[in-house]
DNA sequence: CGCCTCCGTTCAGCATCTTGAACACAAGCT
DNA sequence: AGCTTGTGTTCAAGATGCTGAACGGAGGCG
């Protein structure tokens, strides 16, 4: 199912008040195109949609960044939060990347000497966290660090990265992650498995 | 000047280590095509520019939002963390939500007694925290809780919030924000006031 | 009523994107 | 040398986006 652009630029533009014609003169493309696009008839080239967005005007980014959100639940004990993981590595999960949030924090923990594998590719969005206690090996893209109690990090979740704590204690961190993107289930034929170089 | 989605596309290509015929495989294309877009010979349509970034993965939003200028810094020592605020209330800023981030990440003290006012109402997104050390009285909409160490929340910022140390310790809490959506920039002729689509 | 102006939709035809199969070059291996 | 596998590029042909001009409907006004 391809993102809905149709509905996504009509409520754009009635939010700005204009017709598809009025749209259409600013951005400098025909009506007709805005009204294919809005029932989803074609999917628009970038540079349309691009002329299209600078009439309103609105970036791209922005464009695609839309959504929607809600927020039950506030407050969380330490003993209801969701722990996934081993002994090695546990994982307290805060607010799940479900229903429709823009953020999951976590609490994790790392016994001496567990380290996360290079999980590649699989995660999307942005990262962060804060070392709370002891010591933690910190690989990402090229370039290794080790980060004791007070010190952060913050990388685009797509690099590879690894999480080793070399030392003898245990270590904390509360980390933070975005966005929750609905899992889309994308099978991809032929996707190889061990494709990856270094 | 159409925006170089070439060079985008092709950095991005590169940092996941990937040819132009393993992303094309991935992303149900052909590597031609994966070729002309890069040499920004042609404006891809939507669907297939969609196609192609989830063989990375990554999301439309998350390519546009991106920085031309390659990643940014990754780790933060203790040390060189941006400080705000009072004896107070201390906060520690690993990420500002600046330069296309998702994510503000803080690192906060409060001393016995002190509080955050009842904020802003207008900053949007969400938010949500640990707490490491000590406890923290929140209040939040209606309601209000004493947490612990290992104690969690979460909710949206519009929600009137406000943070007390009840007690005598200091508190310590790592906290994470999505930065509230950038504003529409330039303005519109004829661009009405209050418009909010349903 | 007729006439005008706006709205969103539709469609033939042209422009552009996309494919599939070539091409040329480089590196490793027999 | 040849052979194989990889890289990125190019190009005719087919698929799709896009235009320009039509269409039908919803008001407003004489």
């Amino acid at each position: 199912m391809t993102i809905d652009i149709g509905a996504k630029l009509r409520s754009v533009r009635v939010a700005f008040g204009l017709s598809q014609r009025a749209l259409a003169r600013r951005a400098g493309v025909t009506n007709g195109l805005i009204s294919l696009i809005e029932q989803n008839r074609v999917s628009p080239s970038v540079s349309s949609l691009k002329k299209v967005l600078d009439g309103v005007p609105m970036t791209l980014a922005e464009f695609f960044a839309m959504d929607e959100g809600g927020q039950p639940q506030v407050f969380f004990e330490a003993a209801e939060l969701v722990e996934t993981g081993d002994a090695a590595v546990s994982r307290k999960l805060v607010a799940a990347a479900r229903a429709g949030r823009q953020l999951s924090l976590l609490h994790e923990r790392f016994a001496p000497g567990a380290a996360t594998g290079d999980e590649i590719l699989e995660h999307r969005g942005e990262q962060a966290g804060v070392v709370v206690r002891g010591r933690i090996e910190l690989t990402v893209g090229g370039s290794t660090r080790v980060l004791g109690p007070g010190d952060a990090y913050y990388f685009a979740c797509q690099l590879p990265h690894r999480f080793r704590n070399a030392g003898r204690e245990v270590c904390e961190i509360v980390s933070a992650v975005t966005p929750p993107r609905p899992a889309v289930a994308a099978p991809v034929p032929g996707f190889p498995a061990g494709a990856e170089p270094a």
